[in-house]
DNA sequence: CGTAACATTGATCTGGATCAAGTGCCGTGG
DNA sequence: CCACGGCACTTGATCCAGATCAATGTTACG
C-alpha cells in the first residue's frame, strides 16, 4: 500500500522502466527499492567497487565517468530524469558515478533487481531496447570523438542540448532564438567532448563572435541561428 | 530435421545466442534464418538502409563502420565468430557492415529474430547480457580515444589483440614471445584507433626498434616484451 | 615480371594542449 | 555597504603530437 503510494507520485512513473508493470508488480519491487537523495558531487558508485546497485534516476543529471591511471578522465555518458543506472549482471563496476546536480534516485539491490527482471519479461525487454539505444549513441559519440574537429565537437554538444531542453518547456518560436541554462560546467563539457577547458572557452566565445549564439550569463545560453550551428556539426 | 541437422553442425554452436536453445526449438529458428558467406570487403548492412536483417556470425571477422558527412570512417566495433550482429528493435541501420575477411554468417529477417526473442526469455536474457557488455567496451574505447597517446593506443590495440589471438591455438611459453596474424591492414588499425595509418605505422617501427615486437613480415607480429608493451598502454 | 595495393620513412604544418595571466561573479565577513 | 577571497571563465603566448603531403620500399598476385 505505501509502496504503491510511493510509486503512484513517481515524477517519472510512465517514462521509466517501471512503466511497464501493473501496480501489484510495482508492490513487489518496492519492497527491495528504496528512494535516496544524493547532493550534487556526491558519488553513487565507484569504478572498481563491488557492484550492488542498480537505480533510475527521478530528478537531477549524473554523469558516468571513466578514468585513465594518470587521472585523466572522460564522461561516457549522462544520465537523465527516467533513466536507468547500473549493469546488471556484472560484478563489479566499470565506471564512476557522479551527481552533477543535487539528485533523486530509486536505488535497488543489484541482485534483487535481477530476479525482478526475470520474473518480468516486459521490463527486461525495456532494459535491452534501452541499451541497445545507449550502444548506439556511445558507438556515434566514438566517431565524433575521434573524428571531428573542436568546432564540431562543441556545436553538436550544444545542437544536442538544446534538443534535451526543447522536450520540456520550450522558450522561443520554433526557428528563432532559444534560450536555456546548460547543467554543466565548462570543465564538465570539456570532459564529455575530449577537449581542455580552453579550448571549448574559445569555441563558445568564437560562436558568439559569429553571432551564433549568445551568452547572457551565468549558464545561460541563447541560440540565435540554428542552421548556422548545425552547419558547424559537421568536418572543419 | 534438415534445420536441426544445419544447427548441430555449426561453429559456434555453444558460444552463440543460439546455445541457449533446446533442439526443438532451434528447429523453430531454423524455418526463419539461413547460413550466407559474405566475402572479403562486401558490406552486409548500409548505414541509413532500412534495418532488415540479423545474424550470428560463424566464422571470419566484420567491422561496424559510423562515417561523417565528409567521409572521414571510424570503426566503432569488430564482431567475431559467435557475435551478434544487428540492432533489433529499430527501424533504421545506424552503421555499415562489411566483412574484413571472408566470413559465414547465419541471417534473421528482423521481425522473426524479434518475436524469436519475445518467445525465448533466456535468449533475449542473453542478447541483453551481451549488449551490456559491448556498451562497457564501446565506453571503455571513447576513453581510450579521447584521452590517450597514439602510441597508448597502438600497445593497448596490440595487448587485445595477442590476448584474443591466445583464446585459439596459443604459440609460445606463457611469459615467453608469441606470434599471431593481425587480422587487419594497418589503414584499419588506424580506423580503429581514430589515428592515420602512418602513425600506427611510426609506432609499429618504434616498438620494434625498442626490441618490444618483432615483424617477420606479411600480417604477422610477434610480441616478445609482453610487460614493455602493457607499460606503454598507459598515458605518455 | 609487372603492377597494384599496402607499408615504411621523411619533411612540414597545424589544431588543440599546455602554461600563464587576467576578468567577472558571487558569498562571507568585517 | 563595501572589501576580500575563491571559483569559474576568458584570453593570450607558446609548444608539440599527430595530421598531412610526398616519396620510396615491400609484398602479393595475375
Amino acid at each position: 500500500m505505501l509502496a504503491a503510494t510511493i510509486c503512484a507520485d513517481c515524477a517519472v512513473r510512465d517514462k521509466s522502466l517501471c512503466g511497464s508493470l501493473t501496480n501489484g508488480e510495482l508492490h513487489a519491487l518496492n519492497t527491495v527499492g528504496r528512494r535516496q537523495t544524493i547532493r550534487r558531487g556526491e558519488t553513487l558508485i565507484w569504478a572498481g567497487d563491488e557492484n550492488i546497485l542498480c537505480a533510475n534516476l527521478l530528478s537531477g543529471v549524473l554523469k558516468l565517468v571513466a578514468s585513465t591511471g594518470d587521472g585523466r578522465e572522460q564522461i561516457v555518458g549522462l544520465v537523465y530524469p527516467a533513466d536507468f543506472v547500473g549493469q546488471p549482471y556484472r560484478g563489479q563496476a566499470d565506471f564512476t558515478v557522479t551527481a552533477l546536480t543535487d539528485a533523486e534516485i530509486c536505488v535497488f539491490p543489484r541482485a534483487a533487481f535481477e530476479r525482478v527482471l526475470t520474473d518480468h519479461a516486459r521490463m527486461e525487454r525495456l532494459l535491452l531496447e534501452r541499451t541497445l539505444a545507449a550502444l548506439n549513441e556511445a558507438r556515434a559519440r566514438m566517431l565524433s570523438l575521434a573524428q571531428t574537429s573542436a568546432r564540431a565537437k562543441v556545436a553538436g554538444f550544444l545542437v544536442d542540448m538544446a534538443a534535451r531542453a526543447g522536450e520540456g518547456g520550450c522558450r522561443g518560436m520554433p526557428g528563432g532564438p532559444v534560450t536555456f541554462d546548460l547543467p554543466l560546467s565548462r570543465g564538465q563539457i570539456a570532459d564529455i567532448l575530449g577537449l581542455t577547458i580552453e579550448t571549448v572557452s574559445r569555441q563558445m566565445t568564437q560562436l558568439k563572435a559569429a553571432g551564433v549564439i549568445r551568452l547572457p550569463g551565468g549558464r545561460a545560453i541563447t541560440i540565435t541561428d540554428r542552421d548556422a550551428l548545425s552547419a558547424r556539426t559537421g568536418a572543419a
